[in-house]
DNA sequence: CGCCTATTGCGAGCTGGTCGCAACAGCAGC
DNA sequence: GCTGCTGTTGCGACCAGCTCGCAATAGGCG
């Protein structure tokens, strides 16, 4: 069932003329099987470990590719390395700055945003992109009030 | 008038003991009286105007100890460099993927969004870190429909 | 199997920002 | 106004995260 997913995309890839070459498939099956915010770096060594000579540059380079091809989608959670989702998955974030951790916002949650700025703004939001910061309840605890 | 803020800013800050050097007092200069979004290097530029001399690191070392006092915050708007505001007039962002405009966002915008995530999460928000990307009124009419 | 061309490995290069260090300059106290 | 303490600066080296140009390689179609 899981091997499928990867088998699906690799398909429908390769019906729109995609090139699926070593590399390329073990992209998608790091993303498919991995953990959930993997950075390009983390990528690199999920393909490393089935094919060790994989140069980084190739990891970038499609990851680009895919996000063009619209199968992936990448993230900002805060400063440092973006991470990659497949487009299937995307859903917007909410990261803790006490503690770094990432939620997943409820995929309704940006709905009356999107629907008030729309109206008020004439403004399309795509709220995927950058995470939105805060503090998560465990930390909002233990912090000392701020503004 | 607005003179004044400047001089405001920069008796409260001596009055927390905090040293008024040329170059910091140039980099709240700009930040007063600049554009509104200025990147580092812009300040950096500003500042030069006055004080040829001043060093990259210097205002990057000044933003960074502003934003730790209170005084400054800095957003990032897209992939390039962050973008810095005066704390008082922090704001969030709405910023259109095709033409790459940042609107500032309404204040109460987030205040919906803020509540529901407060009571259905526990989570507090600080929306102003990152901009929220999308399409404006002018590039969606001229943009092929996207999801 | 062979060709065409997309993709790869590789290294150099780029942007945006950080750091360690010795020289320097605010500003409080006299 | 001068002195001294200490925070700040100029400077260059460095770093992360990513991008590019190029020649060699390998998908996939006929
Ligand atoms: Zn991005
Ligand atoms: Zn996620
Ligand atoms: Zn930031
Ligand atoms: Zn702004």
């Amino acid at each position: 069932m899981s091997g499928d997913a990867l088998d699906t995309l690799v398909a429908s890839l390769r019906r729109e003329g995609v090139r699926i070459t070593t590399a390329r498939r073990l992209v998608l099956d790091a993303l498919v099987r991995g953990t959930p915010h993997p950075t390009a770096e983390e990528l690199l060594s999920s393909v490393r470990a089935m094919a060790p000579d994989v140069h980084a540059s190739t990891v970038y380079r499609n990851l680009d590719e895919l996000e063009r091809l619209g199968v992936v989608v990448h993230t900002h959670l805060g400063h440092g390395p973006a991470t990659y989702h497949l487009a299937a998955d995307a859903h917007g974030h909410l990261v803790c700055e006490a503690c770094g951790r990432a939620l997943e916002a409820p995929p309704d949650l940006f709905g009356q945003l999107a629907r008030g700025v729309k109206r008020r703004l004439g403004f399309t939001l795509h709220p995927y992109h950058f995470a939105v910061l805060g503090l998560c309840a465990g930390c909002a605890a233990q912090t000392p009030a701020r503004t």
